[in-house]
DNA sequence: ACATTTAATTTAGTCGCTAAAATAAATATC
DNA sequence: GATATTTATTTTAGCGACTAAATTAAATGT
């Protein structure tokens, strides 16, 4: 309960200008004080140390501008190379590295096949060791330090206590895997939902800038989401990120893959509308617990072409998305909710459904106050997003030096 | 975007130091320092402004404390007759209004039976405004100054904008009612939901105060909802509370008052539960759809005595508290859930049912996590929280003279 | 009476900010 | 080409808020 007992401007301010630096390149400083409400005195100031420290580089602007007066802008940048981050991006069979500059643009990413449901607790933590360690010698040829690392995985954690409580990657649960990977690195690891990373990349985008009560929803093998209210991910009360997927359309119904009856996973997910489809119509064979993108691309051509029963599969997926939207709208009640991830594929089919399915579910007051859009997707968001996260987060660390 | 610029310490502090007396009556000095985690001398000056401004007064200690060395503590407390606040509680064909000092305390309390439902909007701002000026006049006799009003409705409002969207006590909806009042008093007028009212008091309680992620049911006539995120009552994307009461147990369900169906309400609220009886037990005559105190009492003593038929409906309505809970859980994960209301009175007979619900509906990772707990029911408590959350609202306002 | 203990106030100094003045580096005008 | 104008940045002066340390205040213990 202890309050803010004195001044900490100079720390949030200096944060404030790093962040307004890496979101929009190269800034002179009356523009840094006009964009963060401080004065320019300040910002010379607070320039003058990030540049002491090197984390900073001046440079003038790049083109003569044409007809403009007075004394030309010194614009000011973050060095790409004060300091760099390592996401880790765990999903199913896949393992993703990316690294990150200082300014949040890759640099490095490679791509693992790996049988994820396989590995036992020592062996994922040695496999990411190793892997990561391998990554951080190269990066550290081109970057002054390592900052920090942030381990991006489908499924709930809880990102205060870098806990894995459960993922449909891994066949443990309840794995402290941020305090064992820290153990290796010299640097803080955070983990968080992929969700989140993705959400947080979207709000930073120019064209939902002005919706900062956002909820994205990532479709795909698993179901996914995360909540930003204000700007920030909302984390619930442990840090543990909001679990969508899991919550219930219809009690004692379908069979999820967390073990469960009814979620709305097991109506929209990848296996939920495979399984159900390859019950009734002809399918290209293969493993349909875990199917491939070409089999859902086919399966979605089906309903999209007007293949009946795949048209019917895919309506009660978007009823099953309605009615969760519909619990999700009356709790939050966000300005937009985006729907993303690989299974955006089949939103075409689940459209209709959907949003007779919301204005079943929902007081007609309630109705009309959320966008619902969907978005393209993008494999390496992910990382993206976990890149800016992890820089965010351990911006105060690289100034205390 | 724009971060806090400059310093804002002072305000900060001198709130603490407010809040700090408030919630635990006379303190010192030095006490209060540590409490907020600020040097004595700050507090010293602050509490030399707050005198002057005639908000605090001095006072010994109560008793002589045996055995203890040292300068004796001059205790400071807030001035009860700084100003006061006043809290308009508006349920179903009932009005309360409260009064109450600067330093939380009530010092009023009158009730009105009006029938709510078939008041037009004109009509009840009328009502209001002049049951509230009468409240006023009385009150200012006592008090140097009208701090604040807080409206605190059962229904969906929007608080940031002071607009009641929906409400099961009136017959109309999406009213300005905040704006309207302040029309008439030279004063800011908070709308509120009730149950946010309750958690807030709830959450100030020793006896959950070590839970500062909290998620408040209040069962009756209608379902309340609340969730305090680290103490705060979590309010969404735009002001409006959550709407548990409204998320959905069986798509397609049983009818519901907001005139859905399936809504968990229409499940486990006094009107659902005694539609459900009336149907297969004889039951003391009434309106039905308004079931009286008595008439509930009756039906739960039955369940509770073991009546076979009023047994399986509460556990249907366990069932599908059960259901919403788990909802909850896996998108809040609160540490603690109390349920109360006036409906708990039947809580003991949807326990087992409730439970059972939970366990088929959550990850088992999730379910150990939250304690799920009853708690009285207490009419006043709505108003006391209104006046807790009005005098906080309002305190710089006080401050600024 | 004097030492000890604890509370509250005063003093001295630091930090961080801003407004205003000064300086810097361009373009526009004559 | 010299001077005026414009805009960016830095410097200066001053203020508000905090803390640590010193001082004063008011008890109890010996």
């Amino acid at each position: 309960m202890a309050s803010r007992s004195h001044d900490t401007s100079r720390l949030d301010n200096t944060l404030a200008v790093i962040r307004s630096l890496r979101d929009k390149g190269p800034v002179a400083r009356v523009d840094l004080g006009t964009l963060n409400g401080i004065s320019s005195a300040t910002v010379t100031s607070i320039s003058a140390d990030l540049l002491q420290q090197g984390l900073i580089s001046e440079r003038p602007p790049d083109m003569p501008r044409p007809n403009e007066r007075g004394r030309p802008k010194t614009l000011i940048q973050l060095d790409p190379e004060a300091a760099c981050v390592i996401c880790i991006k765990l999903s199913i069979n896949e393992l993703q590295l990316v690294v990150g500059d200082y300014a949040g643009q890759i640099t490095h990413s490679e791509h693992h096949s790996i049988d994820t449901l396989g590995l036992s607790q020592e062996a994922l933590v040695t496999l990411l060791k190793d892997k990561t360690a391998a990554v951080c010698d190269l990066a550290l040829t081109r970057h002054r330090r390592l900052a920090g690392i942030c381990l991006a995985v489908q499924g709930v954690v809880s990102s205060h206590s870098g806990t894995l409580i459960w993922s449909p990657a891994l066949s443990f649960r309840n794995a402290p895997l941020a305090a064992l990977l820290e153990a290796h690195f010299d640097c803080p690891v955070l983990l968080e939902n992929d969700a989140n990373c993705i959400a947080s990349v979207l709000a930073t985008q120019p064209a939902y800038a002005e919706h900062p009560n956002l909820v994205v929803i990532m479709l795909g093998y698993g179901i996914g989401m995360s909540v930003l209210i204000d700007g920030k991910p909302f984390l619930g009360a442990n840090g543990s990120a909001a679990e969508f997927g899991h919550s219930k359309y219809q009690p004692g119904g379908a069979l999820c893959a967390c073990g469960k009856r009814g979620c709305i996973e097991a109506y929209i997910s990848d296996y939920a509308l495979y399984r159900q489809a390859s019950e009734v119509i002809e399918l290209p064979a293969g493993d349909s617990a875990h199917p491939s993108e070409s089999q859902m691309q086919a399966l979605t051509q089906l309903a999209l072409q007007g293949q009946p029963e795949a048209q019917r599969i895919f309506a009660e997926a978007g009823r099953a998305l309605g009615y969760g939207l519909g619990n999700l709208l009356t709790l939050f009640n966000p300005d937009l909710v985006l729907i993303t991830g690989s299974g955006v594929r089949g939103y075409p089919a689940m459209h209709d459904a959907m949003h007779t399915a919301i204005d079943e579910a929902l007081v007609p007051e309630l109705v009309g106050s959320t966008r619902i859009a969907s978005c393209p997707w993008d494999r390496d968001m992910t990382c993206l997003g976990g890149i800016a996260m992890a820089l965010q987060a351990t911006d105060p660390q690289v100034l205390a030096g």
